[in-house]
DNA sequence: GTGGTTGCAAACCCTTTGCATAGAC
DNA sequence: GTCTATGCAAAGGGTTTGCAACCAC
C-alpha cells in the first residue's frame, strides 16, 4: 500500500482519465475506481460506493459505525467489518487522515489539507475550524534521527458557563 | 468531586501543612492525605500509592496498565479496576490531564501547565515538548454560546527517511 | 483459475460496572 | 455503625482477525 494518492485527485477533472470499460459503475463513479486502482486496492462495489460517500460530498468527519449506517441506508451491502478494513486502506492509502481525540472511537477526516478543529467537550462534535489554520510559532525542532510529520491542533470547546 | 484542585498544590510546601493524626502513612505521604481530602476523596491506601507513585517524579505520561505493572512492582496491592477508577477520579479533581491521541487507550499526562506534546507514530512514545509552548495566533472564536475549554497541540514525529 | 476481498462470527483490547468484602471515619 | 472504596469477575464498546465464499482480473 502506497501513500502516494491525495484525496484532492478525486475532484481534480485533470485526473479523471477514467477507462471506463474496466468499470461496471456508472460514469460518475468511474474516477473512483481509477483513485482505487492507483492506490493499488482493487475496485470492488463496496470500496467505490465508500469512496463516492465519502468522497462526493465537501468535508466529512466519520468513524466506521457512522459510515456503515450510511451505507445501509443508501442500499449498499457492506458489513462493519469492511468498513473498518476500508477506513483503514483508505487511510494508508492518503485519503483520509485519523483525527486525534481523547476517547475510545476512532474519527476519519476526508479534509487532508491543513486545517484544525473544533471538538466539542459534552456532544463528542466533531468540526472544522473555519477560516485560515492558527498559526503556530516556533515550531519545535524535531529530536535525532527524527521529523516531524504533522501537527494536530484540537480546540476544545464547552457550553458556555 | 469538585474541579478545584491543582496537582502544583502537591509539591508546594506552602500547602503542605498536615495533621498526621489523621494519617495512618508515613510521613512522605502525608501530604497526599491532605490533597486526597481537599479534593473530597477518602485517603486509601491505593490512592495514597497511586498518588505518590504519580507525582513525586517529574512529569510523567501513563495509561492505566502501565501504572497498575508499575505499582504491583512497588508491592503496592491494587486491582486494575481501582487503577482506572483512580485514574478518572485524579482527573476529575484537575491532578491529571488526559492526552488526546489517536488510538484506542487513554493517556493522562502529570503536567497541568501549558505544554505539548510530541507523539512518535511508530512506537506510541509520547513526550514533552521542551521548551516554551507552541504559540497559537489568533486562536478562532468559539461558536455561539461556546467557550474555548483548551487547546490540545499535538506533534507527530516519525523517524527521518 | 488465481489471488485479493468480503462477510460473518469470534476474538481481542481497553475500559466500566455489579456486587460482596474490606476499610475510613 | 455507616458509608465509601476495593477487588474480582463479568459485561460492555470499539476494533481486528480467521476462514470460507465470492469476485476482479
Amino acid at each position: 500500500m502506497t501513500r502516494t494518492m491525495d484525496y484532492k485527485s478525486l475532484n481534480n477533472p485533470d485526473e479523471q482519465a477514467c477507462d471506463k470499460a474496466l468499470c461496471t459503475e456508472k460514469s460518475s463513479t468511474s474516477c473512483m475506481c481509477d483513485t482505487l486502482r492507483a492506490a493499488g486496492m482493487r475496485p470492488t462495489k463496496q470500496r467505490v460506493a465508500l469512496g463516492e460517500l465519502l468522497f462526493k460530498s465537501g468535508d466529512r468527519h466519520v468513524c466506521a459505525e457512522i459510515l456503515h449506517e450510511e451505507a445501509l441506508e443508501h442500499d449498499i451491502p457492506v458489513s462493519l467489518a469492511t468498513v473498518y478494513n476500508t477506513l483503514n486502506q483508505f487511510r494508508d492509502a492518503g485519503f483520509l487522515r485519523e483525527v486525534a481525540l481523547v476517547g475510545t472511537r476512532v474519527y476519519f477526516d476526508t479534509n487532508m489539507s491543513d486545517h484544525q478543529h473544533f471538538y466539542v467537550e459534552n456532544s463528542g462534535a466533531l468540526l472544522d475550524i473555519p477560516g485560515d489554520p492558527i498559526e503556530l510559532e516556533k515550531l519545535p525542532q524535531a529530536p535525532e534521527g527524527m521529523e516531524i510529520a504533522g501537527v494536530d491542533v484540537v480546540v476544545r470547546l464547552r457550553p458556555k458557563a
